[in-house]
DNA sequence: CAGGATCCAGCAAGATACTG
DNA sequence: CAGTATCTTGCTGGATCCTG
C-alpha cells in the first residue's frame, strides 16, 4: 500500500457509494439496465419516493446515472448506468465478495465464543 | 455483475470502512506498520480523542485491526492490522484509484460549464 | 497515556400529504 | 407517473471534562 494519507481518495468513491439505498440502486441497474422510476421502486421494498428520488439525484449529479425524462402524459422517465458509471463496477463487486467472506468470517468467530 | 440484489453483500464491506476516520486510520496502520494511541493521534489532525477511540473499536471489533494492551504505567497500547485485515487492502486501494479518476472527472465537467 | 462519561448540534432518513 | 414539500426522529460526530 503506497497511498499517502495527505492525499487519499478514498473518500471520494466512499461518498458516492454511501447512502442507505445507492449500492442496491446500482445494483438494478446494473443487472437489468434501464428501468423506470415505477419499476425500481417497486424492486425494492421499503423505500419512500422521497428517497429513491433524493438517491437518484445525487447519482445522477455524479454522472453515475443518467435520466431521461420523456415528455408525456402520464410522465415517463428512465434511469440507466452511463459508461462512466460502469467504472464502479468492480469495486461494487470486490466489496460483494469481500462482505460475503466477511459475514463467514463473523459467523465463525461467534460460533467459537458459543462453543466455550 | 452478477450480484443478486436480494444477497447483496456490498454493505456490509460498506459498513466497516464508513466512520469520518476508518480509511485514514487503516491508511496510517496499512504503511507505517504498528502504532500507539498516541501516535495515531499526533498523525491525524483534528481527530478528538473519543473519536479515535471509537474507530478503533469499532474496527477491532470487526477483526479488522487488533489492540495491545501493555499493563504499565503510564499506560500503552499498539494498534496493528490484522491479517484478516489486510483483505481490505485492494478494496481501499481500488477505491483510492477510482477517487483519483473521479475527481478530475468532475473538475472536468466543471470547466466544461465555466467554459460555455 | 489512553481512555470513559456527558451533552449537544447537524444531517440522513422516514412518514405523510399534496401536485403537474 | 414521478415527483415536491413539510415535519419529525435517530444517529454520527464534535466539545468538554474527568480518571486509573
Amino acid at each position: 500500500m503506497n497511498i499517502e494519507p495527505e492525499s487519499c481518495r478514498v473518500e471520494d468513491a466512499l461518498s458516492i457509494l454511501v447512502g442507505k439505498w445507492k449500492p442496491i440502486i446500482l445494483l438494478h441497474l446494473f443487472t437489468n439496465g434501464t428501468q423506470r422510476f415505477s419499476e425500481l421502486k417497486r424492486r425494492m421494498p421499503g423505500i419512500t419516493q422521497k428517497m429513491l428520488t433524493n438517491q437518484l439525484r445525487e447519482l445522477e449529479n455524479e454522472d453515475i446515472i443518467q435520466r431521461v425524462v420523456y415528455p408525456q402524459v402520464p410522465p415517463k422517465v428512465e434511469y440507466s448506468i452511463t459508461e462512466y458509471g460502469r467504472s464502479l463496477e468492480p469495486i461494487l463487486h470486490a466489496m460483494h465478495e469481500w462482505g460475503t467472506k466477511h459475514t463467514l468470517h463473523k459467523r465463525q468467530k461467534s460460533n467459537e465464543r458459543a462453543s466455550k
